[in-house]
DNA sequence: GTTGTTTTGAGAG
DNA sequence: TCGCTCTCTCAAAACAAC
């Protein structure tokens, strides 16, 4: 921003935030990127010539293909609204008009008005920081529902030019108006400069607007003459060249600070075009994907066709809150994270597989810490059982931050689930629920097929239920339940060597209609005899094992039922291999070509 | 033993 | 007194397949 004394504002930042718990975080960060520059200077430095000629024939031969694909046919448009949240605020409470406004909170500061900016006041400042630097600065809250209402009018004003834009957030759209040039025989300037009349016509506010053959020059054009204007650079590879050969390689988007600070401290890199002079070094020092995008980047190249419609991949919560020790209420914390995910995750009809839990200690570390269940879940208390174990995983220390995010995402209204058909494992444990009820937590066999569950099957408690049955996926688990260590590790019993040996006595087999097997519901028609003797001696061995070792488990101490980690968590150090029968998922599929090879 | 794939943690944006 | 959500990438370890 013109006119801001940046110099006043970094000692301002640096003198309010120096010596906090945060600024130290930062240092630390910044010490492990000079690292990986450090690192990176040694291997720029070991490349031999016969190397670097090798990367520059490879950097020529992909800097050819990626001219190859340039498409200079489309015409893309960026969007982005002027100070969006702030200036809605205005819009509607005329009084703030004028007045240097933040939207946000003391902690931290959302959008910032143009008045505010004039002292340094940006998003993703704390608002302490901004108080500091502009004194009268006004706090507004912010207001999403009717961000998003602002918002929906002004995609409807997309909706006109390109039906299938691609909003990026409440602010931001691209739009292909490749279509309406043609049909309407004008250019993409004349259509920045309508759609902008449209927006502030129907919104009451303004917006910028960048014209380019793609959407990542687009992206840069927008923001040229920024608030209220508009800049287009015309289809012709001369101009596309011309525009990047000087613009900061920062200004893109995807190359952040720390990128930037490789680039130009180890290779010199400051500008986009400079890229390629530097391609053969790019392609020896980076991985396959970020040579390639860094070279696009040099050559002005961006995406130019409307991309599919991505399914969602994840889905997460988290909170901040003031740092504790206190591990009963971080466990109440962690509870209502649970139960928000599960209602987010149930109001989009998914279930997931990963659930990973997000620590932020009171130092400003970031942990994550993750655990891939055997069935896809969404119940706030199958999530808690998970996210509980992680935690207690990491205990003791103190947090300020914790979050749960659930992937690898099942849709529950494609119920095909092929995935949860393929082991050995799953098939088993899906027959006994269809009978017991229970969903997740069945293990047949601790030792062969549940290995993510060893800890709770390692111990088993001194009250052993009589009836393992228990609902879905361990419902009615309260925060009491989860508090209390002993409570959580009597799950243990619904996995018991007593609660399956009952169900598993060798000599009660029987195959029913003469092929399904009435312990785990396997299917052997007459004929495989030796399979089924096979099958047999199986829960035979299973059976025997268990009641083997009933006992020894009884007497595991509560020491080491509190040193055991989620398996499938991967804390620092990282978990052992297990051997191949505590870990081996057997493919149905496999058993199946056994089965026929035998024929 | 080698190679390819998946999982996990960390970090960028 | 420094947020929340989501996607993507990378490296290393774990694991499967050959």
């Amino acid at each position: 921003m013109e006119g801001v004394d940046k110099e006043k504002v970094q000692k301002v930042i640096y003198e309010m935030s120096k010596g906090s718990k945060y600024f130290e975080n930062e240092q630390r960060k910044e010490a492990l990127t000079k690292q990986k520059i450090e690192h990176l200077r040694a291997q720029c430095a070991a490349l031999t010539d016969n190397d670097i000629s090798h990367f520059q024939k490879a950097a020529e031969k992909k800097m050819l293909e990626l001219e190859a694909s340039r498409d200079l046919s489309k015409i893309w448009l960026h969007t982005d609204m002027d100070a969006f949240y702030a200036a809605i605020e205005t819009l509607e409470d005329p009084s703030l008009k004028g007045k240097p406004l933040a939207v946000g909170s003391m902690s931290m500061i959302a959008t910032a008005s143009y008045e505010a900016r004039k002292f340094g006041v940006r998003a993703a400042m704390p608002g302490f920081i901004g108080c500091k630097l502009c004194p009268g600065l006004v706090f507004v809250r912010p207001n999403f529902e009717r961000y998003t209402h602002y918002s929906e009018l002004t995609r409807k004003v997309f909706q006109r030019y390109d039906p299938n834009f691609i909003a990026t957030s409440l602010d931001e759209a691209y739009l292909n108006i490749t279509n309406v040039c043609i049909e309407r025989s004008i250019t993409g300037e004349e259509v920045a400069t309508e759609l902008r009349t449209a927006i502030h016509q129907e919104t009451g506010l303004t917006c910028s607007a960048g014209v380019a053959p793609n959407r990542m020059i687009a992206k840069v054009c927008s923001d040229i003459n920024k608030p209220n204007g508009q800049f287009i650079l015309p289809n012709d590879r001369e101009a596309v060249l011309t525009f990047v050969s000087t613009l900061p390689i920062r200004k893109i988007g995807g190359i952040g600070k720390v990128t930037e600070q490789m680039l130009r401290q180890v290779l010199g890199i400051s500008t986009c075009q400079e890229m390629l002079q530097k391609a053969a070094f790019l392609c020896a020092l980076f991985s396959e994907g970020s040579a390639d995008f860094f070279l696009s980047v040099g050559l002005g190249l961006g995406g130019t066709e409307t991309p599919e419609q991505r399914q969602r991949k994840s889905i997460s919560c988290e909170r901040t809150f003031t740092a504790t020790n206190d591990s009963s209420l971080l466990f109440e914390k962690l509870a209502n994270l649970a139960e928000n995910l599960a209602g987010d995750l149930q109001k989009e009809g998914l279930r997931g597989k990963t659930l990973t839990l997000k620590l932020k200690t009171a130092d400003f570390e970031v942990r994550t810490r993750a655990v891939t269940t055997r069935g896809f879940i969404n119940s706030k208390e199958d999530i808690l059982i998970y996210a509980t174990k992680l935690l207690k995983a990491e205990m003791p220390l103190s947090l300020r931050l914790m979050g749960l995010r659930m992937s690898q995402l099942h849709d529950e209204k494609d119920d095909s689930s092929t995935s949860t058909q393929k082991t050995l494992d799953i098939f088993f444990r899906s027959s006994n629920n269809a009978s017991t009820g229970q969903q997740d937590f069945f293990v047949h066999d601790e030792s062969i097929f549940i290995p993510e569950q060893r800890n709770l099957v390692n111990y088993s408690n001194e009250g052993v239920l009589s009836n393992p049955v228990i609902g879905d996926g361990l419902g009615g688990v309260s925060l009491d339940d989860v508090m209390n260590t002993e409570k959580l590790d009597d799950l243990s019993v619904l996995t018991s060597p007593e609660a399956t040996a009952s169900s598993c006595k060798p000599g009660q087999q029987l195959w029913i209609d003469g092929y399904i097997c009435s312990i785990c519901g396997f299917e052997l028609p007459p004929g495989f005899e030796e399979e089924r003797q096979e099958h047999s001696d199986f829960h035979l061995a299973e059976s025997l094992q268990q009641e083997e070792t009933v006992d020894s488990k009884r007497t595991i101490s509560n020491e080491s039922r509190l040193a055991e980690r989620p398996c499938s968590s991967t804390p620092t150090p990282k978990k052992k291999l297990k051997s191949s029968k505590e870990g081996k998922h057997i493919p149905i599929d496999a058993f199946f070509t056994k089965c026929n090879k035998n024929l």
